[in-house]
DNA sequence: AAAGTCTTCAACCGCCGGCGA
DNA sequence: CTCGCCGGCGGTTGAAGACTT
């Protein structure tokens, strides 16, 4: 039954940062002996630490295979299609970045990617959108709105800008989801909840979105919408031109709703029969791109910019690790021979 | 310049499963 | 079968540095 904890205090074993002395202890130790019992190690080594210490120390920081310094955009791109697919299996995702430790990963995951998945408003768990994490108004911020957008037409012209771009810049919002968020704030024949339900799960197969998991990250939409709707009456959409409620136009966009992540580029080339060996089936697997950027500011400002997939282009959901992990493997190759 | 706040990430902790006695 | 040891994993922490006010 249990064991006792590999540092107790009372044996003096210390902790915390590693000095540069016991570094070089622990690595000509294990240049010369190897690494095999952890427990003993420490003793043979002259280190006064716990064999799991030494471990950690090894493997996440002292490893000579260790890659070091910023993640690639491939790397990254990587991480979070894996992370789709398998969730927080760290040492999992690890084995497929040479080089990298699960707690780097991780750690990278914890402190830039799930942050800006959230920012787009697509949930880090499930990896599906969620309308009510996106930031939008640093989506807004970051391109087209400004403060001075008060009068209903610009309003209508800002909007659609955001839809269709305007002829120099790209659309920042999926015109679909745009769609679903602003006919669901706009519809008011709500009281039937049975008929929300189904006009929400259309657009969840609209992205392919299958099981418990992703369902349930379309409730707090509904839930939001259900308080807003107490709180101010919605506007009937007018044409093809969405139309927001007038008056509370920065607290409403601020008010978490989210129109949509934008999909990329990368999406296309994991999705795409024409570029994948092995069609690629992962509707719940969150694609951001670009090649091109790759300072972090690049890489987010990036993310706000790039084409969209549409959704009809999103292929069936049934998620093939094997085929994916093939997929990589393949690509691995063919960018190797490039 | 100083104080306060935020971010990062190395390291720790507790738990789990595999294995041998 | 049970027990104890060990390696490994994922979640969490907190010191230090970066950034903001």
């Amino acid at each position: 039954m249990g064991r006792s904890p590999c540092c107790e205090k009372k044996n003096g074993l210390k902790k915390g940062p590693w000095t540069p002395e016991e570094d070089q202890k622990l690595i000509d130790y294990i240049n010369n002996h190897g690494y095999g019992n952890w427990r003993t190690l420490p003793k043979n080594a002259g280190l006064q630490r716990c064999g799991k210490s030494c471990r950690l120390r090894w493997t996440n920081y002292l490893r000579p295979d260790i890659k070091r310094g910023r993640f690639s955009f491939e790397e990254e791109e990587t991480i979070i299609q894996l992370h789709s697919i398998m969730g927080n299996k760290w040492s999992a995702i690890a084995a497929r970045l040479p080089g990298r430790t699960d707690n780097e990963i991780k750690n990278y995951w914890n402190t830039h990617i799930r942050k800006r998945l959230l920012k787009m408003g697509i949930d880090p768990v499930t990896h599906s959108p969620r309308l009510d994490l996106l930031d939008i108004s640093s989506i807004l911020n970051s391109s087209l709105y400004n403060s001075s957008h008060h009068h209903h037409h610009q309003q209508h012209m800002h909007m659609s800008r955001l839809m269709m771009g305007d002829g120099h810049r790209q659309p920042l919002v999926n015109p679909e989801i745009l769609k679903l968020a602003t006919s669901l704030f706009s519809n008011q024949n709500h009281q039937n909840t049975h008929e929300n339900q189904t006009e929400v799960n259309q657009y969840q197969i609209g992205y392919n979105m299958i099981g418990n998991q992703e369902l349930q990250s379309w409730f707090p939409i509904m839930d939001q919408f259900e308080e807003v709707q107490d709180l101010m009456p919605m506007k009937t959409v007018q044409d093809s031109v969405p139309s927001f409620p007038s008056n509370h136009d920065d607290d409403y966009l601020k008010s978490n709703f989210v129109l949509e992540p934008y999909y990329s580029d990368f999406a296309s080339v994991l999705t795409t029969p024409s570029s994948s060996p092995t069609p690629l089936n992962s509707s719940s697997a969150t694609y951001i791109n670009s090649s091109t950027c790759s300072t972090e500011d690049e890489k987010e400002s990036c993310y706000y910019s790039n084409n969209i997939a549409s959704t009809s282009e999103i292929p069936d959901y049934s998620f093939d690790v094997n085929g994916f992990l093939q997929f990589q493997e393949t690509k691995n190759h063919w960018d190797n021979v490039i």
